[in-house]
DNA sequence: TGTACATCAGTGAACGCGCGTTCACTGATGTAC
DNA sequence: TGTACATCAGTGAACGCGCGTTCACTGATGTAC
C-alpha cells in the first residue's frame, strides 16, 4: 500500500495539489490580456513563486496545463446548466433564469469565461478540442431536456439536436457579451440581458410554431 | 507635385504596395495554426524573404498588420452580405442563399475566416475592437434591410436590432462551423448546412409569429 | 535630354533579453522493519 | 518507538536559441532645372 489510512490524502499530496492549483490560477490569471499560446512557462512559475524546472513537476507543457482549465471551467459551468434545464418548463421563466444564470456565473467565473470564449477557437489544437467536446456534451445534454418537453412532441431527433445547439451558441455568445459588459466594451449588463431574453423567447416562439414550418420544407 | 502623372502610380509605390500585401499574404497563412498574439515579426518577413527591419517600413507592429488584415477580411464579407441582402426576400429562398454564400465564402477564403473566428476574443486588443467594429456595422446593415420586410411591421427598432445580431452571431457561427468540416473536424459540411438552414428556418418561423410572444412579454 | 540631388524601401550586423529544457542536487515526507 | 532507506516536489545553474528593435548603409527610383 502506498497510505497510511485508505482515503485520507497525505500532506504530500495535498501540497502536490495546492501547488498544482496555484499554477493553474496564475496561469488564468496572466490569460486575461493574452492568449494560451503567447503565454510562457516561465510567466506562470514567476507568478507562483516557484522555479522554471518544477512546472515539469505538474504538466507537460503549457498546452496540457490548458486541457486543465478546460476541464475546471466547463466543470463549474455543468452545474449552472443543470440548474437552469431542472427548473420549471414555463417559457418566459425559463428564459428568466437562463439569462440570470448566466449573467451570474460570468459575474463569479469572468476569468474562466474569457478563458473558454479565446481559446474555443485559438491557437492550441489539444485545447480547442477539449473546449468543442464539452460543448458537444452540453448540446447532449440540453438537446435531451428540451426533446422531454411538450412542445417537442412529433419533431425528429435531428431537429431537437439542432436546436440544442442553437441554445447552446446561443448561451456562449451571450456570456461573452456578459463578459464585455463588465469590461466596459460595449453595450452594458441590462441590455445584453435584454437582448439576450428577446432573442431567447423569439426562439421559444419559433420552436412552438415549428410545425407548420418544418411540414412544408421537410428535408431540407 | 510628387507624381509625374495625375493618378498613376510610380513603380515605387506599386512595389511597396506588393511587398505590404506580401506580408499580409504571408502573416495569413502563419496564423492558420496559431494566433496573432504569438506570431512573430521575424516569423512573417522570413516567409517573404526579406530582412527583419524592413517590416517596420510598412507596419509599427504585429498588432498593426492584424488590424489590416480585418480589414481585407471583413471588407470582403461585405460583397457577400450585400448579395445576400438584396436577392428575394421569400424565407425559404433567403436562408438557401445565406447558408449556399457562406459555404462558398468559406471555400474561397478560409484563411480569413480563421483569422476572424480566432481574434474575434483574441489576444489583441486593436485586433479585438476593429472585428467588433465591423461586425457591429454587419448587424446594422442587415437590420436596416430586415425593418423594411413585411413581415417586421410594427416592430420597435430595438427588436429589428436584436433580430439582426442574431443573424450576424449565427452567420459567424455557421462560418466557423463550416471551417471545421473542411478541416475534418466535427461534422461534415452537408450537416453544416443543414443544420444551419434548420436554425435558420427556426428564427424566421419565430419572426413571424413575433406579435403573439412580445406582446404577452412586453418590455422585458 | 542630361545632370545633380532627394527620397526611401530594403539591408545586414549587432544588441540585450527572456525563453524552454536539462541536469545533478536537496531535503522533507513516507515506508519497512 | 526508533532507525535506515526510498520517494519525489522543488531548486538553481547552465545551455543554446530566436526574438524585437536600433542603426548606419545602399542603391534604385523620382524630381528639379
Amino acid at each position: 500500500m502506498s497510505h497510511t489510512s485508505a482515503s485520507a490524502s497525505t500532506s504530500r499530496e495535498t501540497q502536490k495539489a495546492r501547488t498544482r492549483c496555484a499554477l493553474l490560477d496564475a496561469g488564468l490569471r496572466l490569460l486575461e490580456d493574452k492568449s494560451l499560446s503567447s503565454l510562457g512557462l516561465r510567466e506562470v512559475t514567476r507568478v507562483v513563486g516557484m522555479a522554471p524546472a518544477a512546472f515539469y513537476r505538474h504538466f507537460r507543457d503549457m498546452s496540457d496545463l490548458g486541457v486543465a482549465l478546460v476541464d475546471e471551467s466547463l466543470g463549474s459551468l455543468h452545474a449552472v446548466v443543470r440548474e437552469i434545464l431542472e427548473g420549471p418548463r414555463d417559457d418566459v421563466e425559463r428564459i428568466d433564469r437562463t439569462v440570470g444564470a448566466i449573467a451570474r456565473y460570468v459575474r463569479e467565473h469572468p476569468t474562466h469565461v474569457r478563458f473558454v470564449a479565446r481559446e474555443r477557437h485559438g491557437g492550441v489544437p489539444a485545447v480547442r478540442a477539449a473546449i468543442g467536446r464539452e460543448l458537444d456534451r452540453f448540446a447532449d445534454e440540453v438537446s435531451q431536456v428540451l426533446a422531454t418537453d411538450e412542445v417537442s412532441a412529433g419533431w425528429s431527433a435531428e431537429d431537437v439536436r439542432m436546436l440544442g445547439e442553437l441554445y447552446v451558441d446561443h448561451v456562449v455568445m451571450t456570456a461573452s457579451a456578459f463578459l464585455d459588459a463588465a469590461l466596459g466594451e460595449g453595450p452594458d449588463e441590462e441590455t445584453v440581458a435584454r437582448t439576450a431574453r428577446r432573442q431567447l423567447l423569439l426562439i421559444s416562439t419559433g420552436r412552438r410554431h415549428w410545425a407548420d414550418a418544418a411540414s412544408g420544407a421537410a428535408g431540407t
